[in-house]
DNA sequence: CTGAAAGCGCTAACAG
DNA sequence: CTGTTAGCGCTTTCAG
C-alpha cells in the first residue's frame, strides 16, 4: 500500500505538504501542488479513508437504516437520499432493517461504531432506543414514523391518508369496509388503522372490522383470508402497504371473488405495478422521493453545523389515486 | 466519548488488557475479565471501529454495489448477500451504481478507501475497471455480468434463459417474436438479446426485431412504442427485465392492444407483481437470492483464506414460468 | 497472565 | 509558504 509518506518521499516535500495539497489547502504554492500531484499519480496513490476518518473524527457517510429493502416505498425513499447526499459529497450506507427490531439494533450499533456521520432511520417503533446514537453526538433524522426521542423528523400523514382512503370506499358506495394493517407494535400501521377507525365512526353506523398482519405480502394473505372468513365478511378492504395488496389480492383470487365488483379494495403506497393489476389498484400515495430528499438535507445541515438548533418536524402529504379497484361497479 | 484507557482506569487495569478481555483473549483470568465487562459496561463503553479498523487493517463490512435498488431482482440477491454476511459477522454497505459508470466508479473509490474487507459488485460493463481494487487487495466478485478481470463471479444462464423465452413465443403460436433488450453496453442486455438471436436463427424464416432502451419503467414503453410504430410491427415480445415490462404493458394499453390475444408476452424475473397484472405475466425467474447467497459465500471465504485458490466461476439457470401473457388465445 | 510501548496513515497545531 | 511533530483509539508484539 503506498501511503502519504512514499508521496512525501517521491515529491521531495514533506507529508505535511502532501496532506494539504491533496485537500486542496490554499496556502501552497502551484508549483508544490504539482509535483504533489504528479507523485501521487505516479505512484498510484489513494488516501487511506479509515486513517482520515479516525484523525479528523468524523466520516462522509452516511446510515440509512430503512425497515425493508424489497419494498418499494422505501427504496424510493433512498434515492431521496442518495441524491442529496451525492450532492454534498457523502456516501450512504444502507441497512436493511427487516421490520426486526433486533436487527435494528445490531445496525444502530454498527454505525455507531463506525462513526458515520449521521443516520436516517425508519424505526420499527417508537421505542427504539437510539440514546446510544445521541451520547455519541451523532445527528439523526427520522423518517416514516415516531420516535420518542426528540430528533428531527419527516413523517407523512398516515392517517389523514387512512382517512382519506376509507372515505373514498365507503363514498364509492361499498358498505362494510374493513382495515387490513401492519403489526401490533408498527407506528404507521396503528396510524393508518386509527384513520380508518375514524372515517368508520364518523359515519355513525359502520362496523370496524381490522386485522394486524406482517408488512410483506403474505400478511395481505393471511389477513385477508381472515377476514374473508369471519362471519360478518367485510365488502372492502382499505391494505396498509403495497406488498400485502399484492398478497390480498392473491388470496381474494384464489376464493373467486372479483375486485371491483364483489370486493373493493385500496392500498397506501404507489406502487410501480398498482396501474397494471387486474384491475387497476387505487392507491394512497406517498411522496416517498421527498422523504427521503428531506430527510438528508436535514440531516446534512445538522452535520455541518453541528447540532445547533430546536429540531424541526416536516410533515408531507399524501394524495388519493382513484383507478378501479375501490370502484363498485356491476358485472 | 468513553474510550478503552477511561475502560482501563475504571477497572485498573492496563488498556491492553482491556482490549484482551474485550476481545474474547483466552489468556486472560476470570476475574479481571470480569472487572473489565463491568467497567465497561458501567461506563458506556463502545468500541471504536475506526482506530480498531486502522490497527487491524481491516474491516468487518463489505460492500455490494449493485445496478439498481428499485429493481426486485437486485433487492432480492441483497437479501441473500446480507443474510450470509450476518451469519459471518459481516456488516453490508449497500451502494446503488444506479446503471451510471460514473456513479459506479465513484463507489469503487469510496469502498477502496474505506478499506472494506471485500465486495461484491454487479458490473455496468465487463470494462469496469477493478484494477484498483486489486492492487489493494481487496476481494472482488462479480455478480449477475462478467468482468474482463478474472475474478470470482456468479451467473446466471441469461442467454439460456432468453432462448427458452423466445422458443416458448414461437411454440405457443406467435409468428413475429421481437426482442426488446437494456442498454448495449450491458452484457446482460446483449446476452438476452443474444440468445433471443438464436432462438429465432434456429427457426430459419423469423424476422430480427430488437431495440436498445433502458433498464427502467420508461426503457419499456420506448421500446414498445418504437416496435409497434414499425412497418412490420412484431406480434410478441420478449422482454429483458421486469421494470421494462411494466413500461411494455402501459405503452401496449395505451394503444388499445390486447395482451395475449393480439400481442404475446414474456419478461425476464418473476417480480412480485407478474402473478396478478392483467393478463398474468409470463416470466423467465432468476434465482436472485440465491445469487446473492453464492456470492457472499464465495467472498467470505476468500476473505477467510486470504485470496489463496484459483478463481471460481457459478452458473444458476434459469425457469420458465409460463402464464397468461404468453399464450395465443383468441378473444 | 499482565503491562509498556510502538505504531496503523493521516491531519492539524505549532514552528520556522 | 513549508516542515516537524503530536496524537486520533485501538491492537499487538515484546518484556516481565
Amino acid at each position: 500500500m503506498v501511503k502519504i509518506s512514499d508521496v512525501a518521499a517521491e515529491a521531495r516535500v514533506s507529508v505535511a505538504t502532501v496532506s494539504r495539497a491533496l485537500n486542496g489547502n490554499p496556502r501552497v504554492s502551484a508549483e508544490l501542488r504539482r509535483r504533489v500531484a504528479e507523485a501521487a499519480e505516479r505512484l498510484g496513490y489513494r488516501p487511506n479513508g479509515i486513517a482520515r476518518s479516525l484523525r479528523r473524527q468524523s466520516t462522509d457517510v452516511i446510515a440509512l437504516i430503512i425497515s425493508d429493502v424489497s419494498n418499494p416505498f422505501f427504496t424510493a425513499i433512498t434515492r431521496g437520499v442518495e441524491d442529496v447526499a451525492r450532492q454534498n459529497g457523502l456516501s450512504v450506507l444502507l441497512c436493511n432493517a427487516d421490520e426486526d427490531p433486533v436487527k435494528e439494533a445490531t445496525y444502530l450499533g454498527v454505525v455507531e461504531q463506525q462513526k458515520v456521520a449521521g443516520v436516517i432511520l425508519s424505526p420499527h417503533s417508537a421505542a427504539t432506543d437510539v440514546g446510544r446514537l445521541h451520547d455519541t453526538g451523532i445527528p439523526l433524522v427520522a423518517i416514516d414514523r415516531h420516535l420518542s426521542a426528540d430528533v428531527d423528523t419527516v413523517m407523512v400523514r398516515s392517517r389523514d391518508g387512512a382517512r382519506d382512503a376509507t372515505n373514498h370506499l365507503i363514498d364509492a358506495g361499498w358498505h362494510r369496509p374493513a382495515c387490513i394493517t401492519g403489526p401490533e407494535d408498527a407506528e404507521t400501521a396503528q396510524e393508518r388503522l386509527a384513520g380508518y377507525l375514524e372515517a368508520v365512526r364518523a359515519h355513525g353506523n359502520l362496523a370496524e372490522i381490522f386485522v394486524h398482519a406482517s408488512f410483506r405480502q403474505e400478511g395481505g394473505v393471511r389477513g385477508a383470508a381472515q377476514l374473508l372468513d369471519a362471519r360478518n365478511a367485510p365488502d372492502a378492504l382499505f391494505v396498509a402497504n403495497s406488498q400485502q395488496a399484492l398478497g390480498v389480492i392473491e388470496e381474494v383470487r384464489r376464493r373467486g371473488r372479483r375486485i371491483g365488483v364483489d370486493l373493493g379494495i385500496i392500498t397506501f403506497d404507489d406502487a410501480p405495478w398498482a396501474p397494471f393489476v387486474d384491475p387497476p389498484m387505487s392507491v394512497i400515495a406517498q411522496p416517498a422521493y421527498d422523504i427521503g430528499a428531506q430527510a438528508a438535507t436535514l440531516l446534512v445541515e445538522r452535520i455541518r453545523t453541528g447540532m445547533q438548533g430546536m429540531t424541526r418536524h416536516s410533515m408531507l402529504s399524501t394524495t388519493l389515486i382513484v383507478r378501479e379497484s375501490s370502484r363498485l361497479s356491476s358485472p
